[in-house]
DNA sequence: CCAAAAGTGTTGGTCTTACACCCATGC
DNA sequence: GCATGGGTGTAAGACCAACACTTTTGG
């Protein structure tokens, strides 16, 4: 397989495709679900819309190539990343063979204004539930995205990354509604969820319109195996 | 990100990896998980053992890449094939930058005779829990493909793909309890499988040293998301 | 007739779901 | 004082885990 002997062998029957990351970042927004989306500026997917990656650098690795993307876009530095695919068909970048490694950003609730550079001609946020039709095979990637994030809600505790350092336990179930997409009993949610141990229960409460909820925080921020919802 | 601007800015930025696919072929034999490992010829890793793989051609996509690195390595045509997950550290082959895509493959109980070609010094099957330290970064492959493995026999019906046309309940049970690593209650077995409906009853009975037993069969053969053990 | 695997139901405990009323605040 | 979200417990049903004896064959 390798160079030793394959690339000595095989490099005229072999391609040697640019390998690239694309990055789906997703965020909540007024109680919704939104995924970060770029304008493509040249090629044949001129003026459509697909979610922002670039090419693999030399000295990077595919983790660091998207952690960078996302950085560039959003400023971003520290948020949950993680893999999710790998697309590699032949014609899915019509100008040349492209391997795309798609990844998965969660970024909590801020308002981040994105930055196209000059790379894009535009970008911004879009409901993730409303997306455009997408560029390249990026609509497959948007599925698997949701797919993988509604999954990993119900058995690990990825959602500290969606949220912000305090928050009430009404604005956490909102977050698992909206994401779900199905409402959830109010004391059967608050008794799972605490029942995990992986929240504190702060001083503090929020005052808003109505009576003060209680403000919680996540012990932890990192990834765990539970079993929510 | 696409060349149209991206390779046009980047290009001498960015590498240009090759990129591979490696295949972690399974079978049971014997009651117990086996792997295919190759042992390679040349470079670094020369004499060290991994999983077969290979640059993945100008004109294929990454599975078709694994489909033909199973299919030259083992005769197999049909499997169950899918995508692990994509290694890309620069220093994780340190003769060039490979990009490789993980493949799992599952192919069913029988005595295949793997073959080396020219491309490696040896071919043969290992026990999945007594594995060698293998070249580059494939213990961590390894650790992912047994993983996902145990994972998906809990929630989908891919134990189809291991398993001969027929077999006996006491079988398929074996099977679950090597590849799962716990024991499990024979009655509750048989209940829960027979309720999922997957299997059907054949009129025959597989004749042995003891009372026989009825044979089943799969009467789907395709993946299917079910709530397993 | 003995050894070995096949075949078969019931019960107790746990977990999950459904559900309704009072409370504290802002306006 | 009313509208709004916050906060709380219980009961019924579903699901899961544990468990032992009889049957059929081969040798």
């Amino acid at each position: 397989m390798r160079q030793g002997d394959s690339i000595g062998r095989f490099s005229l029957a072999q391609g040697h495709p640019w390998v690239a990351v694309d990055v789906v970042v997703f965020t909540l927004s007024q109680a919704t679900l939104q995924a970060l989306l770029v304008q493509v500026k040249d090629g044949p997917f001129a003026g459509k819309w697909a979610f922002p990656g670039g090419l693999v650098g030399a000295e990077e690795s595919l983790d660091q190539a998207a952690e960078r993307e996302l950085r560039e876009r959003t400023g971003v530095q520290e948020a949950h990343l993680e893999q999710l695919y790998t697309f590699g068909k032949p014609e899915r970048d019509p100008m040349s063979r492209v391997v795309s490694v798609s990844y998965l950003a969660l970024i909590p609730v801020q308002g981040i204004t994105p930055n196209a550079a000059s790379k894009y001609a535009d970008i911004r946020w879009f409901r993730a539930d409303r997306l455009p039709r997408l560029a390249y095979d990026h609509d497959q990637v948007t599925r698997l995205a949701l797919q993988r994030l509604r999954a990993k809600l119900q058995y690990t505790n990825i959602v500290y990354s969606l949220m912000p350092s305090e928050f009430t336990l009404g604005e956490l179930q909102e977050v698992y509604e909206t994401i779900l997409q199905r409402p959830l009993d109010r004391r059967n949610f608050r008794k799972r969820i605490l029942a995990l141990g992986l929240l504190k229960q702060l001083k503090k409460k929020r005052r808003g319109t109505h009576r003060p909820a209680s403000l919680y925080a996540f012990i932890r921020r990192r990834p765990m195996i539970i079993e929510m919802v």
